[in-house]
RNA sequence: CGGGAUGUAGCGCAGCCCGGUUAGCGCGCCACGUUCGGGACGUGGAGGUCGAAGGUUCGAAUCCUUUCAUCCCGACCA
């Protein structure tokens, strides 16, 4: 981790284990017996079922519906589109056999040699392959397009290192497989998509994106043009946190699906696919969290108040439990989600440094002098500022100070962001502002292959993105001297 | 698949170099009591084939061999 940064995020050098046991520590989930693999536990799932909501709505809104395919897709589906074999066949799971025996040289059960396979089936790493093999059947005439689908689904991906919710062997996503009569509209829809990406990490995880394009290096396998979102992380470490592919006519192809054109000639379909996984779990925590644990967005949080008693005795816990399930009810009535955790095994301490480690937006706390004062102590997870409020109208207060709290954890990430983008004109700048502070960085590239697995080699920064917004701008690359005529964003990434 | 490390109670570890009672400690767990406005304390209790197999020895968590697993650093990647 960049020096300055320690400064900034007062975070321990070791990011990475960080990351690790809070993930854990705060309930959100752990690995499991099956290397590379991920149990999510009920809190975690809680905020992926949130999230999941907030973006089958926004596919919903923009006219498109669920399906479901099939887990398992036939070895030579693969084969059929070149690079998005080679993209993918150096991490799939593969089944070969469909039965197991009793061991008959001794313990347990054995594969059966006798229940081999015909044709091996690979689990899906992403459903293209199987898709547009369904998608051949549906389509005809163009009368029959777009198709605009989208599936919740997990995939296998057969990574060397994992890491929780960032990458893990199985993950859970959504993807969307479209299909269209013109290039125009694929295009159009690619776009679409990753602007829904955008605004959903804007306004639900208060995350920050850089929209842009993929180089051809870094496209996906079988693409023409890969859009992207790409954040930031507080160690100043970029993560890919979405992507939309235009996907040409290379699919229909692959798959041979034609149709007939308003023209009456048969055509290629125009496909697009886009994407965005459990990764964002990984994004949400580490974006916003701090030495406390978990800061959660609002909009995101399983629960958004939670209400802690203050008391001596059953008698004086029973009075303060009920004048919260009062103001619980309250809150309630507006929508916002309300835990009253009245355990008595556990002291009020404990539970403060809990659901702030879970981050929990909010937090009131109600003991026997507010009681008498008819007041609440009323704690917002992000600032960890404490107010004592009326509890008259404490319904109000809150419904404010979570739109509130939803704002300023944007804000924040918005600066620190925005601090963390570096124009840089040298090869020698470029490794030092990576060095010593990380982050993204603007700076010139030729535009070639070469010079951008150049730069990779030497540092281990790749191109993250050409933004959408880059302005033109004569320049030269800081590596080779070539003429550039904009500037492209580097980072180091997860 | 290269380089490094680690496997001892649910979790985190000590003990191993230099073999020797009944294998310890912290957290957690159970019971009871005192506590309760920022991670409580006391007393009692439960919980272990020391990763596995083989060997050396009167005796192995400790030494030797083999093996399995996990983690970290590379190559790969949403």
């Amino acid at each position: 981790m960049a020096k300055e940064l320690k400064e900034l995020t007062g975070r321990s050098e070791n990011y990475s284990q960080w990351y690790n046991d809070l993930v854990v520590k705060a309930g959100l989930a752990e690995s499991s017996a099956v290397r590379g693999c991920m149990v999510i536990k009920p809190y975690g799932y809680a905020i992926w079922e949130k999230m999941q909501r907030a973006l089958d709505d926004m596919f919903k809104e923009t006219g498109h519906v669920n399906a479901y395919f099939p887990l398992f897709i036939p070895k030579s589906f693969f084969s059929r589109e070149a690079d998005h074999v080679e993209g993918f066949a150096k991490e799939c799971a593969v089944v070969t056999h469909y039965r197991l025996m009793n061991n008959p040289d001794g313990e347990g059960v054995v594969v059966d040699p006798d229940a081999r396979l015909e044709e091996e089936l690979i689990v899906r790493p992403t459903s293209e392959t199987i898709i547009w093999n369904t998608y051949k059947n549906w389509i005809q005439s163009y009368r029959d397009l777009p198709i605009l689908i989208n599936q919740w689904a997990n995939v296998v991906r057969w990574e060397m290192r994992t890491r929780l919710f960032l990458r893990t062997a199985e993950f859970l996503w959504q993807e969307g497989h479209t299909a269209h009569e013109t290039r125009e509209q694929a295009l159009e829809e690619a776009d679409k998509m990753i602007n829904v990406y955008a605004r959903f990490a804007q306004n639900w995880m208060a995350l920050p994106v850089i929209m842009g394009r993929k180089t051809a290096n870094e496209r996906f396998a079988g693409a023409e043009e890969t859009y992207t979102i790409e954040a930031l992380m507080q160690d100043g470490k970029a993560l890919q946190s979405g992507t939309s592919h235009f996907l040409g006519q290379n699919f229909a192809r692959a798959f041979d699906v034609q149709f007939a054109g308003r023209d009456g000639k048969l055509d290629y379909v125009w496909a697009t696919s886009w994407g965005v996984s459990t990764r964002l779990m990984g994004a949400l925590i580490m974006a916003h969290s701090d030495d406390n644990g978990l800061v959660l967005p609002p909009r995101l949080a399983p629960t958004q108040v939670v209400m802690i008693p203050i008391y001596k005795g059953e008698e004086e816990l029973k009075k303060v439990v009920a004048e919260m399930e009062k103001i619980a009810a309250g809150l309630r009535a507006k929508g916002i989600t309300v835990k009253i955790d009245d355990r008595d095994n556990v002291r009020s301490g404990f539970k403060f440094a809990e659901y702030e480690l879970k981050g929990f937006p909010v937090r009131i706390v109600i003991g026997p002098r507010d009681l008498a004062a008819h007041s609440a102590e009323i704690m917002r997870r992000d600032t960890l500022e404490k107010e004592t409020v009326p509890i008259e109208n404490i319904d109000e207060y809150v419904t404010r100070l979570l739109a509130e709290i939803q704002d300023n954890i944007y804000q924040k990430a918005v600066k620190f962001r925005d601090s963390m983008i570096t124009k840089v004109d040298t090869f020698e700048e470029f490794q030092k502002v990576l060095d010593e502070k990380g982050g993204f960085i603007l700076a010139h590239w030729d535009g070639t292959t070469e010079t951008e697995i150049a730069i990779k080699e030497k540092t281990k920064a790749t191109i993250r993105c050409i933004p959408f917004d880059s302005q033109e701008e004569e320049g030269v690359d800081m590596l080779t001297g070539k003429p550039s005529h904009r500037r492209v964003l580097f980072a180091r990434s997860y």
